[in-house]
DNA sequence: CGTAGTCTTGAACTCACTCAACGATAGTGG
DNA sequence: CCACTATCGTTGAGTGAGTTCAAGACTACG
């Protein structure tokens, strides 16, 4: 078969339950497109009607929520590899943002036809809850990290969150150097702190020797050290869970 | 037929997605259990491998989460009628704990029982999928509640959220009458103040005539001030969310 | 009726915020 | 190629929302 643009977006669900060839096939006849965005623009705004599934193939985007008086929580980010709205697939009205933050490309689908796919192909469907569930254990340790750790603990949790998982999708165990596509003020919008006070952290874990910084990458050089200030365990993003294998 | 304990169950998911005779049929035969279990016991802990699902029947549950410092993370709450841990259904190792807050009691099926119904029965699993789904969008707002909002906005949050979910639970659509069974330090654990500040900004919320208070209830007297000074905007519990047809 | 848990209140403290100014950097247009 | 502008990062000083510590009051329950 011909190389097909859809092949990342089945090897993504095929990570995460077994496909069968049939399954496989139906996911490559979806019709798609390959699609550029700027940094800045939305793929979906809270309430809007979802309409598309993606898949995150270069760049870094990010789902975000608004307070009425315009304060900014950044909920999730997402990698090149990551899906982008699997999460709205079935749901009328989008509860959050999702916005390029650098420059990204993603592969997209029609939400009508990867349902269609789905409704036929239950390991389709699996892959795709699974998924889901492992980005809301992230949520949700997120939520952990904002609540309950002070501010150095919650920003290097941020950092060893953000290094391992580019370790992961660039297929080295133990990168360390972050190509960080944040400004100050996003972090803290991530991590629910004021820039300025992102920026006293950042200069106060470097003081320590446990990151080195340049312009837009920051370097763990004290691993260990990192974890620890950060309280980081890594279990809460299932790298090890196993992938399901077909069941009938 | 028969009144089968199963029935809550089944009609749970039939909410989120219209079931054929024979996925209502599958469900029913289910193996299940009938469980009491006392206020503080734990449903699953963290790490350990989720074993059963279940449907609150009865009582108030929570998930949590902690620091390795102790410090706790409460990141959801569950009234009856909710599922327990179909967010597990496909995990190897839960990420968080679930407990009993008041007594409860529930339905209990096992994990491998409700995997392979949900393998034969597509819509099964997208009724799960969608009852996932609404969850992580509760706990997106959570994160933002958390991370973006002051002490009293944040627990007139928390507080709106409890009688509208409450409300919808018991049919009664303007409920605001609350039976909190949760002592300040729980909520507190919730909203991530400290028992003190909880105490403080209730104190304040009763003094400025938005609720009442009583031994183990509050009620909301004054809604729209309320909802007002909570930033409460209900579209992220997906109340709306239509029931997905069956495609055939 | 005593004990343990919870609620309440005060006072001191501190982490993080706000405000503000300046510096560095990169992109833009003349 | 340089001046202009906008954005981002850095730093200081003052402030404040929420914490910590501590003690007393209330309530439920054996």
């Amino acid at each position: 078969m011909d190389y097909n643009p859809l092949r990342p977006f089945v090897e993504k669900l095929a990570s995460r339950v077994e496909l069968t060839p049939a399954d496989t096939e139906a996911l490559l006849k979806m019709r798609f497109s390959t699609r550029e965005m700027r940094p800045g623009s939305y793929f979906i705004r809270e309430r809007q009607r979802p309409t598309a599934s993606s898949l995150l193939i270069a760049g870094v985007a990010m789902r975000s929520k608004l307070t009425s008086e315009g304060a900014r929580q950044i909920v999730g980010l997402h990698l090149p590899g990551d899906s982008l709205d699997l999460q709205q697939l079935y749901l009328d009205e989008a509860d959050h943002n999702i916005q390029a933050l650098t420059t990204i490309t993603l592969i997209e689908v029609a939400r009508g036809d990867l349902q269609s796919v789905a409704d036929k192909h239950p390991n389709v469907l699996k892959a795709i809850t699974i998924d889901n569930v492992i980005e809301a254990s992230i949520e949700r340790e997120w939520l952990l990290n904002v609540g309950r750790r002070i501010g150095r603990a919650r920003l290097a949790h941020f950092l060893c969150e953000f290094a391992v998982r580019l370790a992961i999708k660039s297929h080295v165990p133990d990168q360390t150097a972050i190509a960080l596509p944040l400004t100050q003020e996003q972090i803290g919008d991530a991590v629910a702190l004021t820039p300025v006070h992102v920026n006293r952290m950042l200069k106060e874990l470097e003081a320590e020797g446990l990151i080195t910084r340049t312009k837009n990458s920051i370097v763990i050089v004290e691993w260990k050290a990192m974890a620890s200030a950060a309280d980081f365990n890594p279990s809460y993003l299932h790298l090890n869970q196993k992938k399901q294998r077909v069941t009938a």
